[in-house]
RNA sequence: CGCGGAGUGGAGCAGCAUGGUAGCUCGUCGGGCUCAUAACCCGAAGGUCGUAGGUUCAAAUCCUGCCUCCGCAA
């Protein structure tokens, strides 16, 4: 069987393994084009280009995909029985989702219809869901609306962030496509259409988004510290100093000081008040700095009690 | 040539424009207070100020090269 894979970062590596490792014939890796990156503006490959190489499969980096003839005419060329999806970045135009005669598959990070969209597991956690989990299904044109074959759900533990959770739903995300690979092979007896109007939008995550507003409830603003990190880092404003807030969490008393207010710092952290309990701010950054424990940024740093975010 | 920041006792920082005894907070060690303590008081140890040169009577501080680290943007 001749597989196309398609997928960008981390999220899809354990997937590609698991289908080199299982023994199918990838034909064609495809993965978004290199792009500079860090400092000094190297050139960088995706997490995929870098499996792909390790693997010597042949890599394709198309910078789109729709309306673009010749990249059609390679994947054509393979035709491939299958093409797998997880996390590539693009949206694949009709000609190719029905090239395959088993059709185009992919892992999304959420149990479909919620959460359809580019940021699946971050607003789960920032709405602070207790589970999510992981949809194997056919792809349509639509956004995330095709039928489904598989679902495999997980917890959210009350210690997890973002990052966290994309780790353990990459390995998720491999397992239900594992154990849903002997059907897709069969030909896919079982579709399951998607309830649409139950359906939910996670859209792409931006850094404004990260503005701490401290007129919310302390649970609501650490689910939000939690689904923004590791990336963009949700953030205060102290004295024309953006402050990343790395990591925080609820302390149940209410100082009854005014929503926003410094009510304590110390080595445990920068107790500071919301609409409802506390908030314990204990993993900080300033600009041009790296993240630090508050117990070692106060050190050499004040942090004024009474101040009003 | 993407933009920017930083290298000072174990940690986090100040000092540098106006060169001249190396300072602060924390930690460590010793002692004291206390029923007790991560609290408080007293004391101590610990630094070739990233590195190589230059200017100077004198350089953490001014000049030049080099090394290393970090943040942002994507």
């Amino acid at each position: 069987m001749k597989i196309v894979f398609m997928g960008t970062p981390d999220f899809a590596v354990p997937t590609l393994e698991m289908l080199i490792e299982e023994g199918h014939k990838i034909e064609l890796v495809v993965t978004q084009p290199d792009k500079p990156k860090g400092r000094g503006n190297k050139q960088s490959f995706s997490p995929i280009k870098e499996v792909a190489i390790k693997h010597n499969l042949p890599v394709g980096q198309p910078t789109k995909l729709r309306n673009n003839t010749e990249f059609l005419e390679i994947i054509k060329n393979i035709a491939p029985d299958l093409i797998v999806v997880v996390a590539f970045g693009q949206i694949l135009p009709k000609e190719i989702l029905e090239l395959p005669p088993l059709g185009c598959i992919n892992i999304h990070g959420s149990i479909l219809p919620k959460y359809r969209g580019a940021a699946p597991i971050q607003w789960a956690v920032i709405d602070g869901e207790h589970k999510t989990g992981v949809t194997i299904m056919y792809m349509d044109e639509g956004l995330d609306t095709g039928d489904m074959l598989y679902k495999k759900e997980i917890e959210i533990l009350e210690e997890d962030n973002s990052g966290t959770l994309f780790e353990k739903m990459s390995e998720l995300g491999k397992e239900a496509l594992k154990e849903a690979l002997p059907a897709i092979i069969s030909g896919g007896k079982q579709r399951i259409p998607q309830q649409h109007e139950n359906a939910t939008i996670a859209p792409r995550i931006t850094k404004s988004l990260g503005k701490i507003d401290f007129n919310l409830p302390a649970t609501v603003i650490s689910n939000l510290i939690k689904g923004l990190y590791p990336w963009p880092i949700a953030f205060i404003e102290y004295k024309d100093m953006l402050i990343k807030i790395h990591k925080a969490c609820v302390v149940e008393e209410d100082s009854e000081k005014r929503p926003g207010t410094i009510v304590k710092v110390d080595k445990d952290g920068i107790m500071v008040q919301t609409s409802d309990k506390m908030l314990l701010l204990t993993e900080i950054q300033v600009p041009n700095k790296k993240k630090i424990a508050v117990s070692e940024y106060i050190k050499g740093n004040v942090i004024e009690e009474g101040y009003v975010l």
